[in-house]
DNA sequence: TAGCCATATTACCATATGGTAGTATAATGA
DNA sequence: TCATTATACTACCATATGGTAATATGGCTA
């Protein structure tokens, strides 16, 4: 019945488990601006230590990110920028969406004074 | 440090959350080309019952999809075209890698002929 | 080599979540 | 009213996952 094959669909649905927690899209925010490593990284999302690598490996693994060793430390750059495009689009729907729920307020607030 | 409020992260995060799983996007498939009832989108992805009227709930109540009941039958419709978008960008990205990969092993196997 | 620092891994806990059986609700028709 | 059909809800289980403490690894430097 669907067009779309199930092994693709699940593929995609795996990319945005990916983006879907709160810890990696701090971690990918922190590398907007270039390369950070590690230490850098932690300072900057007050994650622990072992929870920002954990999180660093499910985002190498993705190929959202990618890992630079360099002597003792350990770069991660973001790879794919369009994850940015996709957080502007959601963003862009949250925006219409708390829009729709302020007009409603309105009008309930316009009925409450008849 | 992050420009961006965690509030903000926060939201998009659910957003992600609601089509990180593959029977939901089965579902939001299911009603790519219109208006379905539970019963039509049931037979169209082959999930129970319970299920599916469980994932409805989380589709509505992130405003991507909505309820209109009809009598007897209730017919859900997709009230954000824009999630297509992000699954078509995630897709180009998907390719992408699969195109890299595949480049990666042609790689490999020319090493291997020295 | 020994010690230090940065990063990764492991083991564990607590929680969240998908699936399902069973049940409830609500609209329609006999 | 009673039966039927469509949908929603509840309770439960199994699994997955985020966070963290403890430990391991690996590259520096003295």
């Amino acid at each position: 019945m669907s067009q779309i094959p199930i092994s693709a669909l699940t593929q995609i649905a795996d990319y945005f488990k990916v983006l879907s927690e709160l810890s990696r899209l701090q971690v990918l925010c922190a590398l907007k601006d270039g390369a950070k490593n590690v230490t850098e990284i932690i300072e900057e999302t007050s994650l622990g230590q072992a929870n920002v690598s954990k999180h660093l490996k499910i985002l190498t693994q993705a190929g959202i990110v990618k890992r630079q060793p360099q002597g003792v430390s350990v770069y991660y750059q973001i790879t794919d920028p369009m994850i940015f495009n996709l957080c502007e689009l959601v963003c862009q729907r949250l925006e219409i969406q708390l829009q729709e729920q302020s007009q409603a307020l309105k009008d309930l607030d316009g009925f409450r004074q008849l």
